[in-house]
Order: C-alpha cells, then structure tokens, then sequence
RNA sequence: GCCGACGUAGCUCAGGGGUAGAGCAACUGAUUCGUAAUCAGUAGGUCGCAGGUUCAAAUCCUGCCGUCGGCACCA
C-alpha cells in the first residue's frame, strides 16, 4: 500500500509502487496531459519515475513555479542534440538552467557563427515537434565511462570519473540521442514548447578554470509561453535603453577614448553630477565622524613591498621608473597611506576611533576584457575609509558604518538592500579565536540592529571578514557596492600602535569601509536605476527656460538668472525654433524642468513648468516656481535636516 | 588575459576590389510659432592604426589598438 497526499489534504490509496503519471491520472485526464513532473516531498521528478513510499505529491504543471527550471534544463538538452545531429565534431560538456533561460558548454574546434546558432535553432524547434520521449536509465559506473569514452565524448567521461563513489549514474535518452544527467526532466521534448530563442556564443572555460582548456558556450533563453518570450525580449531593450554609456553620451555627461583606456573623461555636466555626489558625501562622512585625509598618489615601490600589495598585484598596478632609477607605483589602494597618517606620532587610546576618510583616485590595470563603461574602469575615484580603533570599539563602528551605508542608499532612493556575510576562507591569516571574535562582532552588530543578512561561507578576505552591500535597481539588478571589512593584516605589516590605558603598545584594529564603491561606477549605477532622468538634486542643469517668440527673450534671461540666484542651475534657449522643437530636444536630454516663457508669462511674470515625460504644464508665478523649485533641489540629507529645524524658520525668516 | 563579433561623418547606420553614401546633428538663410522634429541650402570622412596581396583596397590577408557579448579576474 502507497499512500499519496495530495496539496488539497486528501490521500489517495494505491496497492503498489506508483508512477506520478498514474497520480495524474487517478486526479484527471486534463492533467495527465498538463503534467510535467512530480514534486515528491518537496523533490522535483520524472513523472514516470515510481514512487514507493507514502508520500506528499504535487503535480508539476507548466503553471508550476519548478517548471520553467524544467523548461530551461530541457531546452539545454535539446540545444545539444540539435548540435550534435548538425555538427557530429562537437563534444557535449554541461547545460545547465539559468535565471533567464539555459546554456550548453560545447567543445569543437570550429567557432559557432551567428548563421549556426540559427541553424541550431530551427533543428531544435523540429525536435520538439518529433515528440521525443525522455528516457531516464541508470547505468553502472565503469559502463558510464566506457561508453563516454567510445563515443568521444571525453569531457562527459572525465566528469563521471569525478562524481562521488555512491552516486547513481542516470543518462536521459530522448530518441537515438542520451546525455549524462542528474535530471529531472519533461515527459517528452514537445513539452518544451517553442518559446525559446538562441542569444549568443561565447567563451567559457572548461569547469570555470582559466588554466583549462576553453569551449563554447551558446546561451539561449527560454520560457512557458511566447508571451513571457516577448515580455522578456522587452524588458532587454528596455535594459539597452538605459544603458549609461548610451545616455552618457546622448546627455553629453562624459566619454571614453582609445588612448585612455578604462578612464573617463567627465564632461561639464557629468562632472556637476559627479560633483553633487561628492559633495553629499562629504557631507555625510562630516556628519558620521569621519576625517578627511589625502595621501599621494604615488609611493616608492618598497611602500606597496611592506603592504603585501607588490607580491598579490603588481602585474595589476602602473608603475613608473624615475631618473635616478627608482620604481614608484600609483596607488591602485588607499589604507596604506592611511596607515602612515596614523602611525605619525604617537597614538593614544583616547584618539580612537579615528576614522580617515579620503576621496582617493586609485589607478589599477584592470585585465582588458574587464572594463565596461563606468563600471569597471581603470581609473577610479573610491570613497575609502580607514577606522582605526580598539579590538573592544569594533562591533559599534561596524554598526555605525552599516546604518550610515543603509541610510545613504535611501537617500539615493534604493528601496531593496541586502547584506552578505562573509566569513573566513580557507586560505587565510590570524588565529581562529580571533576569527571567532571579528565574526561575532560583524554578526552581532547587525542582529542588534535587526538587521537581515545572508551568508557568504568562505568568501571574506584572507584578512578578516567582512560585510557588503548589495543594492537593487529599477529594474531588479543587483549591484555590490558598500563593504564593511576587518584586516588584521595591515596594521602588523605596516606596525600600527596606539598607547593603550595601561601605557603599553597595542595593535589598533582597523576596518575599511567603502560606502558607494568606485564613484564613476555608482553614476553609471544611477544614471541606469534612473534611466537618465537624474532627481532634481542630482541632476547637472535643473532648469532649462525656453522662449516661444523673441519677444520673450528679455523675460526669459530675467527668469534665468532668478532661478540662478535661487542656486539653482539654469540655462536658457533663446534660439529660434519652434516651441515643439525645444521641448523634444531638451526632453531628449533628460532635462528635469523646462520653464516655458511666452508674451503671455513675460506680461504675467509667471512661467509654465513642464516636468520631464509629463504631459501637462503648470503655470506658476515665477517666486512661486523658484520657491518650489528649489525646495526640491534640496538634497536629501540636507531636506531632512531642515525638517527637523522647521520651526526655527519663520524666526529665522523674520530676521 | 581567453573565445567570438564589431570599428565608415558628431550620432545611428548603408556600401563589400574600380570617383565615399543616407537620416539626424552642425553651419547659413527664411519662418516669431503655445508644449516631443518648420522649410530650404551649405559644409563635413586618410573608412581604427600599421603592414601585405593587387594595375587598383573602405572592401581580401596578417599584426596591433579599441569597443561589444561572455568566461576568467575584481586587493
């Protein structure tokens, strides 16, 4: 006897071993037919697959939150038959399911070309049409390999010969074509369906090693119906869009040339935004404690040799030989010339923590397949921070830097922010209590605050531990910028002390903390959460006022230069073009607020606001406009700051 | 760094051994107009760089540089 619970609670009977198919059936014909899979006890399987316990089962359908999983996995599988009945050269390696679709790892000696991904394509949609069965068999070991081995297939083979002595070797044959897989899998290739599309081909190494051997990875993506198809094909333009380097240029804020590869050359109006940042967080280190240092930017190598830094990087740092044959290296970091801050004189407990700040430019050769637009350059702008501070005061600094990093997200108007844990790796420095104490702090600090995380085992520094912080934009990507992290390392290299309360020398912890990361890569991180359209705060020009007729002109400079002694920054568009024509053009370059000005506002004195894609316009007096204008201007911190003083105001306007 | 693709006017792109093309932008002129493209004209290019093949190269070949998509890397 087998007794199967169903999810409504009810419990079917059955007097031996059962496939899902035959559970499908015992419900109805109309799912028989919308099964994909089983999920037994919480695992997904084979809808032919026998069950022979009691258990709790769920019919997967297409409907399924595990089906597209299923969907993805398959279309894999039915990447690589189509490849290989199309190019018999090619060895098969692994295929996973991806968050949008799949990929396949071939090995062949031939490139795949666009017009073979498209080749590819076609064959696999008549695989689904041939209404392939998929066949689960289990196969001995040693049989496993052999086979793989004849047929040429060395990679497969190789991988058998890795997995664990116990596991069961399964191979999915779907028609005259098998692979080795875990599964599970689609009753038949038809259930795949034909909403999947081939994307690209590109390099890959084999088990993810650069030392090893490189294959060929198509990627495709795939999904339940041509519906979600479309929608997601969508959402990539969408995504192209808003690309920063698309509307870096079409809103004239920076450029990237040959001769500087990796490095921005920041136009006017990139720089004032760049500029905005800078000045908020300036703000905000004031606010949090932090002081604000500058260490050069060059240091004799012997600086990076005491650091660690010459022996891990120095292929990935610029240097520079001098006249009298020295070799100097441009900072690609910044806690070494903090590090010498600190030790000059001697330091007492009673100065501590102290907290240096500098807005640091490091410089680091960044392997060349790596850069991408702002965000991953070679030239970068970090706002670093150094805490120096004792062993006891850890846990409230990491406190105190994760809520000012939290809050500081907020502000740029992050809603979704999480935090990863990472604890020690294996190859590290420091002995295990110590491990043990930095770890309870970081962790400790967050609980305290109530504060979720994630765990990231075996993913901090060789050095200590750490925290970052990963952050969601519009469009659901995840960026790791904030990173809270403790180094026992540098401050025994370099020999930093501090007097402690007993007059004896101690060894000063010290975190480094980086709120935003790389300032040119958090504006490209804004300038694509907000696809252009900057908040008023943040954006270059705030105000554009535009002229209908010429008869307007002296008004419209008047307009201009209010709103400029409002400190708002202002332009104006004197040219003779239509009004249309301004409006388009200035929409197109993401201008926040145009303030349209006819005969009509320049009788009145007021002017017509129109907001970035809004359909409407607002007439206003011109004190009005500037009053609300600049109100809005206000950046965050400062907004909320004058909150909190609003009833001192009016005395304060009275004066 | 590795694999693949790409590099033509400021931008978007066509052309693929025989005189370098379009649209938009720019410039000039006309138009004074009410919320996402007014009309006409003019000018603009060593076809990424360097070699090679050829009577002839933007076009074919080789190398380099850069960009794009991945992989690897990211102190």
């Amino acid at each position: 006897m087998v007794a199967i619970t169903l999810p409504d609670g009810s419990v079917k009977r059955f007097d031996g071993p059962v496939s899902g198919k035959q559970v499908a059936q015992s419900i109805g014909a109309g799912l028989v037919k919308a099964a994909l899979a089983v999920k037994v006890d919480g695992e997904v399987r084979d809808l032919a697959r026998e069950i022979a316990h009691d258990a709790a089962v769920e019919i997967v359908t297409r409907k399924s939150p595990e089906a597209l999983e299923l969907l993805r996995h398959d279309a894999a599988h039915v990447m690589a038959q189509a490849t290989q009945e199309l190019y018999p050269d090619t060895q098969v390696t692994f295929g996973p399911a991806t968050e949008t679709g799949f990929y396949y790892d071939f090995a062949r000696k031939e490139p795949f070309t666009p017009e073979d991904l498209e080749q590819i394509e076609r064959r696999m949609h008549e695989i689904v049409d041939r209404d392939l069965s998929l066949e689960r068999e289990v196969w001995e070991r040693n049989h496993a390999i052999r086979h793989f081995e004849d047929i040429g297939e060395k990679y497969k083979a190789q991988h058998i010969e890795t997995l664990p002595a116990g596991e069961e070797i399964s191979i999915y044959r779907q028609g005259d074509w098998l692979d080795l897989c875990r599964g599970p899998h689609l009753p038949s290739t038809k259930n795949l369906g034909h909403a999947f599309k081939l994307m690209r081909v590109s390099g890959a190494y084999w088990r993810g090693d650069a030392s090893n051997e490189q294959l060929q990875r198509v990627y495709g993506t795939a999904w339940r119906d041509e519906k979600e198809l479309k929608a997601y094909l969508h959402m990539l333009e969408e995504a192209e869009k808003r690309d920063h380097r698309k509307l870096g240029r079409e809103m004239d804020l920076f450029h990237f040339q040959e001769e500087a590869p990796g490095a921005v050359f920041w136009h006017p109006k990139g720089w004032a935004t760049f500029s905005k940042l800078l000045d908020y967080m300036k703000r905000r280190n004031e606010e949090g404690g932090y002081v604000e240092v500058n260490a050069p930017q060059i240091m004799d190598r012997s600086m990076w040799e005491a650091s660690g830094h010459w022996e891990a990087y120095h292929e990935h740092m610029f240097t520079t030989e001098t006249e009298d044959g020295r070799t100097f290296a441009i900072k690609p970091m910044n806690c070494p010339g903090h590090v010498q801050i600190f030790n000059q004189g001697l330091r007492s407990y009673r100065e501590l923590p102290l907290r240096l700040a500098e807005f640091g430019k490091v410089h680091r050769y960044e392997p060349s397949g790596a850069l991408h637009g702002l965000m991953r350059v070679r030239a970068f702008t970090q706002d670093d921070a150094h805490i120096f501070c004792t062993p006891e005061q850890v846990k409230q600094e990491v406190q105190d830097a994760s809520r000012m990093i939290l809050s500081i997200y907020r502000d740029f108007g992050f809603e979704t922010v999480r935090i990863k844990f990472s604890d020690r790796p294996d190859k590290r420095i420091g002995a295990d209590h110590v491990w043990d104490r930095l770890e309870a702090d970081l962790k400790g600090a967050l609980d305290e605050m109530g504060e979720p995380y994630e765990l990231n085992p075996g993913e901090g520094a060789f050095y200590g531990p750490k925290l970052e912080f990963v952050l969601r934009d519009a469009i659901g990507r995840d960026w790791q910028c904030g990173t809270v992290q403790v180094d026992m390392n540098l401050p025994e290299r370099l020999d930093a002390t501090y007097v402690g309360q007993d007059g004896e020398r101690h060894r000063p912890a010290m975190l480094h903390i980086a709120k935003l990361g790389s300032l040119e890569r958090f504006a490209g991180i804004l300038i694509e959460h907000y696809a252009g359209r900057l908040p008023l705060w943040l954006s270059p020009l705030q105000v554009l006022v535009a002229t209908i007729t010429s008869e307007a002109d002296g008004y419209a400079r008047e307009v201009a230069a209010a709103l400029k002694k409002a400190g708002l920054k202002a332009e104006i568009d004197l040219r003779n073009e239509k009004i249309n024509y301004k409006v388009r053009e200035h929409s197109l370059k993401k201008v926040p607020v145009i303030a349209v000005v006819g005969a009509r506002e320049a009788a009145e004195q007021t002017v017509a606001l129109r907001r970035l894609g809004g359909q409407t316009q607002e007439v206003l007096a011109l004190s009005e406009a500037i009053h609300r204008l600049s109100n809005e201007a206000v950046a965050p911190d400062l907004a909320a700051a004058s909150e909190e003083t609003a009833p001192a105001a009016p005395a304060a306007a009275a004066v």
